[in-house]
DNA sequence: CAAATATTGTGATTATATTCACAATATAAA
DNA sequence: TTTATATTGTGAATATAATCACAATATTTG
């Protein structure tokens, strides 16, 4: 079995698994059905046991999953690192407003350096992190081994902010511009959205 | 061909159109053809065909598609009115990047109420808008004949904001928190987690 | 006007994802 | 200890989505 051969939609719900398990060990729980974690994350039982199946037996039948030997598993599959560390391309509401979320700390991320172009915030310090120049970015991103850029820049300024941060070997993005960037091989990135949500709830209220 | 036949991802891709569409018009772009229109957003040529096929005939053979005929096309397929009313649950860090957000404005949303908990933000204004109490959302969200409500609160008291956004006829919903809603049937919500595409992220990043 | 061509639109095919149905089995009960 | 039972784990079946391959046709060219 391998990883590549695992559903992309299956690689999608782990981290939702590993969201509720979080929830339910903050809540002392040791064991979990997958019936339950189904219906607590509007899933199916049998949807759940088919996409840890593809990675392991976890489980133990007749009682459930053992909520933090679950977890770890679900970690080490995903590898996601304790110090997953990111930067930060822009300091606007938005920026400021991921500054404050606290998350990515919760889930192993930490925002380790910011950056922008207006040079009324460069040097200035948001959420206790100074804000450098994007002229820094290679420098800084290289220095402190970052591996993760977010965008959060205005839209118009968004190609010009993708080439800084592809020269300086970042290969994960996520998104927050309305934009669908264009990116060479190797470099993968997310988009997050939520007008596009909001009019998808539009339509579905026009058309039920 | 029925609405309720239409494969569910064609539906989450209208919107994807209708914003390249909106740039393309921004540009004074007339005609688009549909392998330029599938480059822009990381599909194919065929998919976006299939999917404009389901609801009719929009394109001109040889030629491609006026822009500004296929935008009011799909604004009519999805019912989205110009005057999509919001309100805001939350007033926090979250929720004025949201308030401040002027994508909402560009796409018909408008946010029309902002409710809290908080004594201090009460009555407060918060970019222009003045912060009503939760206890008044019920009576303003008819009031104003609001139809779609934004949780941006903390995790721990959106059971508590659920309630009192179902008790005001609130029939969808678009969550910030990290919580699976459990929902009543009626009510629909989506769900916006950008730590879980972080973990997407890492974990590519990690198995390539 | 006829031929060549580019692009849409779509039935058929293939790929991907979900659900079903039930065997396997650990635990609890008798 | 034996039997009953609940729950996992999984091959097979079904459903959903993406892609292929090409017919239809509007436009341009000769």
């Amino acid at each position: 079995m391998p990883y590549s051969k695992i559903p992309n939609a299956t690689i999608k719900r782990l981290s939702l698994y590993r969201k509720q398990l979080r929830r339910l060990i903050s809540e002392d729980r040791e064991v979990v059905q997958s019936q339950e974690l189904a219906d607590s994350l509007g899933l199916t039982s049998t949807q759940i046991r088919k996409d840890l199946s593809y990675f392991g037996k976890f489980g133990c039948r007749k009682k459930g999953y053992d909520v933090n030997l679950l977890l770890a598993n679900l970690r080490k599959i995903m590898g996601v690192a304790t110090d997953n560390k990111l930067c930060l391309f822009g300091c606007g509401n938005l920026g400021n407003a991921l500054l404050g979320y606290k998350g990515f700390e919760q889930r192993g991320f930490s925002i380790e350096a910011i950056f922008d172009t207006d040079l009324n915030k460069i040097g200035k310090f948001f959420h206790g992190k100074r804000c450098y120049s994007v002229n820094q970015a290679k420098e800084v991103i290289k220095r402190k081994n970052i591996k993760i850029a977010i965008i959060a820049v205005p839209d118009e300024t968004v190609d010009e902010i993708l080439e800084i941060i592809i020269l300086s070997g970042i290969k994960s993005i996520l998104n927050f511009t309305q934009r669908h960037l264009q990116l060479p091989g190797g470099i993968m990135a997310r988009s997050v959205d939520f007008t596009d949500k909001l009019e998808l709830l539009s339509y579905f209220s026009h058309t039920k």
